[in-house]
DNA sequence: CGGATCGTTGATCAACTTCAACGGTCGTGG
DNA sequence: CCACGACCGTTGAAGTTGATCAACGATCCG
């Protein structure tokens, strides 16, 4: 039995025998990067995927007036990459950031697929992964939808209260669709509110 | 050989046997429903998930403000189902209704759970179905993000020409997320402009 | 210690909503 | 097949929300 991060979360899913935990890990690789460290850059070739096991990280991309805008956060346990790019090994339309110092298991596009054809469970595995992370893309959806932004940063604050301290307010509000002068009204509110 | 829809859309992913073919299309089922009528209500339980073979539908919910809020259309060869409902088997946060008369294959999460056993494959053929509709619905948080609603109609209008066409302006308006009369006043600017 | 970046504040402005009223059209029952 | 009612799309006025810009103080990092 292993107990590393990611057998851990393949095996909630799907069950593997030894034989196939030592094959999967050995074509992962371990990497870490430095806070503001960039795992891909908008415009490269994203060749790879990513598992966080510590840390986190951010997907931005710079919009029309040279804005960065973050649209994804992974944490522990999440898979992290440009899914379209990464499907095609074409170049990439966002970067990828450490927000602190991360710990990732990498693997290429090249390898996962041989991987998956060797480990046929695998694909249940990813299966289950996209169709939640997809489902979860559509609530948020529909939240952009319909969420006053100001419900939204409370309804996210409250989420992720911890993680909401992490990270700098910048990032925050694009990530939340706003600019940083409007969070930082909301917060001038909430907190002259709680008195 | 079969030349189902469903079949052709399977196969262009995965291979399957004439027996598993045979098995795949014994456990879905033809149903058709009539323009406006209701495939799935809003608080009940989603018990199936839906491959469109003719017409189209949207999934939508009821919003704070009472008004119906469509967030996903799906045409002929895609997918349709409140996923997060339909994994848990629990009741549904939205509406699917079928926007013209509509043809779809139906099945159950028990049967397909008993399916997906059977035939393995079919863990890779929803593994990709999921994969690229999980990095679209991310394509479209990028854009709702950063294009202004007037350049998002653009967009639309641009991509799927004939379907705008088909479906009532209020449903395009609050799939595009404003108001009726701000599409009215969009259309008509795009009008002038042209002349 | 020094420079650059970050968060805050206030003023102005644009995008979009809401509301109310009107004409057109769609579909339903007679 | 027609007539009526309901709903849909359009228009204009008034009101909100949130963006932008500029300026300042704080803080982080080298």
């Amino acid at each position: 039995m292993s107990n590393h991060p990611l057998i851990i979360h393949i095996t909630k899913h799907v069950n593997l025998t030894e034989a196939q935990i030592a094959i999967v890990l050995s074509r992962f690789q371990l990497q870490t990067f430095a806070k503001k460290e960039h795992l891909l850059k908008e415009g490269n070739i994203c060749k790879n995927i990513f598992f966080v096991t510590k840390g986190c990280l951010r997907l931005y991309f710079i919009n029309e007036k040279g804005q960065e805008q973050t649209i994804q956060f992974a944490l522990e346990t999440w898979w992290m990459t440009d899914l379209m790019a990464f499907e095609k090994s074409g170049e990439s339309g966002f970067s990828i950031q450490a927000l602190e110092k991360v710990e990732v298991m990498v693997i290429t596009h090249e390898s996962l697929e041989k991987l998956l054809l060797e480990i046929p469970q695998l694909e249940r595995y990813f299966r289950k992964v996209y169709q939640r992370a997809y489902s979860a893309s559509l609530l948020r959806v529909k939240y952009l939808y319909t969420m006053p932004k100001e419900v939204f940063y409370e309804h996210f604050t409250s989420l992720y209260p911890e993680f909401v301290q992490r990270i700098p307010q910048k990032v925050l509000a694009s990530f939340l669709g706003f600019s940083p002068e409007y969070l930082s009204e909301l917060r001038k509110k909430k907190t002259l509110e709680k008195k």
